[in-house]
DNA sequence: CATGTTGTTGGACTCAGTACAAGTAAGGGG
DNA sequence: CCCCTTACTTGTACTGAGTCCAACAACATG
């Protein structure tokens, strides 16, 4: 947890290093474009040493958003039959609380100019999907049936996700992230079409 | 429309074929390990016509799939102001319609014999994310606000996906899949921890 | 200085996907 | 029947992601 300098040879770079670097090969010539060779030879270490830090390429946007998912699914899972509402929302909340100075908003908000589109859909689509599948596990656990509760977690997974990419898009800042996320709760059970 | 062998040389395979012996190899040691050249010295031609037939290995999964979304997000962009719960339904239906010899029905159904689990997360995420933005845009086109607009989509969305899996789980064919999927669509609007 | 530990580096490798030039099997027209 | 066009196949060469690994380098300690 401390600052543990005790043996064996130093870093010669850190994931902040290797993050910088890559954020603005990105936003220069895209994400497509730019190689981990590109990132390593801006970052000054070898090609090689690139995962020891990260383990792709996507990673380096999304490692820190993953921790949190992570983080919540642990959470989620140790509900056991006691979930409900209030008690999903502070496990999901932990996600999106304190999301200022990560590659990933940086990406959501420059998307276009990263030509990042398809890429994003995809590995969105992927988080919100182990989001949902944490949250339908949870109501599963209370009795609710399968389809249910995979359509639960989808919405509520879609709480999160598009709560992030409004507040990344719109400056990250104009708006409290955790309001976002809310209202966006309150419209699960408000939806048109109905 | 028409078979049409007019002029050139006759194709030496066929995506029914090529699909086939995919589907065998992943049975047989899991999609990772199947590699391209697998799939094509099994079906009997070389490495470079596998990409005349399908543009990715994925592809041999979900082009079926992905045609039938193509179709439902054109019909979906054509409702213009008039789009609602009926409408969008009607739209969306055609996506699982007669979904029987379809080698992701297979995949879905041998998910685990196939190794495909963290690979199916991913790209029925992006499914997922096609069909919820084109729901969440025709929902935007009637005024909804965007964040209740892509609750909304990722409900229907996952309404799709939910019965689809479900259905292809447990053995295509026991339940009627547009009962399924009505089931689920019920669900969006009686959802638990309100 | 010897040693163990940790991290770096380069090279060889597999595989997906792209690009393209050259070859090959048809049909149709002279 | 030859030639042209059309459509498809094949081999080859390439890039880039990601894996594996052996050799090497820098530190702390005794």
């Amino acid at each position: 947890m401390s600052t543990a300098p005790r043996a064996g040879r130093p870093r010669a770079s850190s994931r902040e290093t290797l993050a910088e670097a890559a954020s603005e090969l990105f936003l220069e010539q895209g994400y497509e474009a730019t190689s981990i060779a590109d990132i390593t030879r801006r970052a000054g270490v070898s090609r090689s040493s690139f995962f020891n830090y990260f383990s792709s390429k996507s990673d380096v946007l999304w490692s820190g958003l993953d921790a949190r998912i992570d983080a919540a699914l642990v959470a989620l899972s140790d509900l056991g039959t006691d979930a409900d509402g209030p008690v999903a929302r502070r496990a999901l909340i932990g996600i999106i609380q304190d999301f200022a100075p990560d590659p990933l908003a940086l990406a959501l908000r420059n998307a276009q100019a990263m030509g990042l589109e398809e890429e994003l859909l995809r590995d969105t689509g992927l988080r919100h999907a182990r989001i949902a599948g944490g949250v339908a596990s949870a109501a599963c656990a209370t009795g609710v049936s399968a389809v249910r509760a995979e359509v639960l977690g989808a919405a509520w997974a879609a709480a999160v996700m598009s709560s992030l990419r409004v507040w990344a898009e719109q400056g990250a800042g104009q708006a409290s992230l955790e309001e976002c996320f809310d209202e966006a709760l309150r419209s699960v059970y408000d939806l048109p079409w109905g």
